[in-house]
DNA sequence: AGTTGTGTTGAAGA
DNA sequence: ATCTTCAACACAAC
């Protein structure tokens, strides 16, 4: 699933691949993922705009693009964002780009459900962003960037995780809130801290050897501290294996992450913790699986 | 073949 | 206010 390290993935590839390109034309084959405007109006909006930036914050994409318009979009729980170089029409029997021996990823299965095509184009070079979402819950939205911040679910999202603004004095000062509530819960809440999901909740607490029913109140100090440092620790070791593909997310090549190889505890329930031997144990915690070792976590 | 689990987010119900 | 449940949707695994 896309949460922090999976969308700065996406961020930072479509920074290389998408700037500078004008969108030529856009399809889209589910409308309703649109949310602020009807297909016809989102087609004529967002043609002949130059792509400027990308950026997020938690797990919202921001594309920035000229005349002051912003194409938000979230991936929800499925979704990614293939940028091909090859007409997606032609695709089948021309080779792709994202081949790796002998593998063109484009052709997995879990990037074969395209709802919505960007047509990119600069001077002669031609590209096509396809978004690929297989249970279509992700969301598109196109605003004026100036008002895209103050989106009701913008506005009231907390600091992102990896942000500077994100100290131990503010993580201190969230969780001061949030006394009665256990730690596993509150570490997934976005109104709080930006950009922490299902699987590195539970790796950020196997990490900082944290039970995550442990409620907030009762974490002194220098635990929070641990917390703290395995939120920026993991998140950052994460990007720098491009992501968990788990299950289906893919970067904009196709292709998948590498952090699974490297998960503690998250559905790893019934093996035996790296650390301890005994079995990692499973259960519903935010109406989500949260996984864990307790007997390492305290 | 029907049921369950998957997990992000928002809305509705208690 | 705060918590729980459901709904959006598709598919793999049982």
């Amino acid at each position: 699933m896309p949460e922090l390290p999976e969308v700065q993935t996406v961020v930072s590839d479509l920074n290389k691949k998408i700037v500078d390109y004008t969108v030529a034309d856009f399809w889209s084959d589910w409308p309703k993922a649109i949310k602020n405007k009807k297909l016809v109006a989102f087609q004529q909006e967002i043609k002949g705009r130059k792509i400027i930036n990308i950026r997020r914050l938690g797990k919202n994409i921001f594309i920035d693009l000229s005349g002051g318009k912003t194409l938000y979009i979230h991936l929800k729980m499925t979704g990614h964002l293939l940028i091909k170089s090859q007409n997606p029409l032609a695709a089948s029997r021309v080779s792709g780009q994202a081949k790796s021996k002998g593998h063109n990823y484009f052709d997995d299965k879990v990037n074969q459900y395209i709802h919505h095509i960007w047509k990119l184009k600069k001077g002669k070079e031609e590209l096509w962003m396809e978004f690929s979402d297989m249970r279509k819950f992700a969301k598109i939205v196109l605003d004026d960037t100036s008002r895209i911040k103050e989106l009701p679910e913008i506005k009231k999202l907390g600091v992102d995780a990896l942000s500077p603004e994100f100290t131990f004095k503010k993580i201190q000062e969230i969780l001061a809130k949030k006394k009665t509530k256990a730690i596993g819960i509150v570490l997934m809440e976005q109104e709080l801290i930006a950009g922490i999901g299902n699987i590195y909740r539970s790796e950020i607490l196997f990490d900082a050897k944290i039970h995550p029913e442990r409620k907030v109140e009762k974490l002194p100090a220098q635990e929070m501290q641990q917390v703290y440092k395995s939120i920026k620790k993991i998140l950052k070791q994460a990007i720098k294996m491009r992501g968990t593909s788990q299950s289906d997310y893919r970067d904009t090549s196709g292709a998948p992450g590498s952090f699974q190889k490297v998960l503690k505890v998250y559905r790893r329930s019934g093996e035996k913790c790296g650390r301890c031997g005994i079995i990692i144990t499973r259960k519903t915690m935010g109406q989500r699986s949260i996984f864990f070792c307790s007997k390492c976590q305290k």
